[in-house]
DNA sequence: TTGAATTTTCAATATTTTCTGAAAGCTTAG
DNA sequence: CTAAGCTTTCAGAAAATATTGAAAATTCAA
């Protein structure tokens, strides 16, 4: 490997010549999806790994990964392997290589069918079961019997809807993706909603943080 | 107001006679709820004051909560404040009270759909507003040219699948919480997936994340 | 098998988020 | 106006999470 010992550029990824301005694009995409990721509760480095390889198409090892986001080895392989696990990122070996290379799932739709469907076994299925455990053993008589019913009840209602979102995002997010999107597309001819090519600033000052 | 001084028992909640084992399943409802929220990122206690307000029928006041919950007052206020703002409990002041009581929204779809509409608000708008600055000037030349639009074009997919399903929650989302409703059903249709009326154990050994 | 090129693991460290508690701020009765 | 009863604020403590870095493990060519 030719570099350097005082090599110190980043750009491991390109050799020479770097298109900057798309670099720059490149990184505010990865900067604004590490950013969402941590309100969604996903660890920014993870976020901004799966960013990094969704907008560069041609796979990338992980020294590059490395170096062009700044972060560890550890964190790195930590990072590439939980995206695996997740589906939407795959590793490549090639004969002649050492090392392995990473790309991300290309296709958006089934991007997010995919992390809907991770997310529905982490967020929904354990709700699911416990709920049941929730309930109390009724004993039907006066008062008591009544708030136990009530509470039941509550529990069920809370149940049922849980369940329905729950069978038709499992039936929507099987697979390829292409549920997702028709079901997107259904439902927004269900209602007469017509995506717009172009968007629309309806209201402006939305949110209330207070302060 | 007739409390001596010296009065110093916790009950506030309930005078006397309490039905432990409705209390013991209300607290694996509020736990549970905890639990989940701390994966959809949502403080525990937060979810948990909600949990307690949603399963107590009657509002309750702050120390009752605190009390319940074993939570700081300042961590209630905080809490209960945060919950009124995204709309799922409302603040109940009455004449001759001095205190302020709380209660939950009690209609579970209206419930889903204000947080739906939270989150949207939070996560997905932003994601919006950002991914328009993240395309590059094309420059319409040769190779680099080329690699620019590859860009935009991801980006471009990207937005518009986003701005798809963003359009259709907000349909979905509005107000009243009929339309989640309506729309889950809908689908469930769509797809052939007929909701029973009344639950039925399908799968019983649901499995989850295995390995 | 050896060893060079990688990747993985994990204890230690850094960072971020959440919770507490005490003091300051309101509001209303008197 | 003053005081009692309640609520909010916020700096700092505590807890939870994320990240590093270096040692250990793995893999493969020779």
């Amino acid at each position: 490997m030719p570099r350097s010992p005082t090599d110190s550029t980043p750009a491991t990824v390109t050799p020479p010549a770097v298109d900057l301005e798309l670099a720059a694009s490149q990184d505010r995409f990865i900067a604004l999806w590490g950013e969402m990721a941590s309100r969604w509760g996903v660890p920014r480095t993870v976020a901004e790994t799966h960013a990094l390889l969704f907008v560069h198409s041609e796979p990338l090892d992980v020294e590059s990964i490395m170096q062009r986001l700044r972060i560890s080895r550890g964190n790195a392989s930590m990072t590439l392997r939980t995206l695996v696990e997740w589906g939407i990122i795959s590793r490549q070996m090639q004969r002649g290589e050492r090392r392995e290379f990473f790309r991300a799932e290309q296709d958006v739709w089934r991007l997010f069918a995919t992390v809907a469907r991770a997310r529905k076994r982490r967020e929904i299925d354990p709700l699911l079961e416990g709920l049941v455990g929730c309930r109390v053993a009724s004993t039907g008589r006066g008062r008591e019997g009544t708030q136990r019913s009530t509470h039941n009840d509550r529990m069920d209602e809370l149940l049922s809807a849980v369940r329905l979102l729950d069978g038709v995002s499992e039936r929507f997010t099987a697979a390829d993706g292409r549920g997702l999107r028709t079901a997107a597309v259904a439902l927004a001819k269900l209602v007469g909603f017509i995506v717009p090519a172009q968007k629309r600033a309806e209201r402006s000052g939305i949110r209330g943080g207070g302060t």
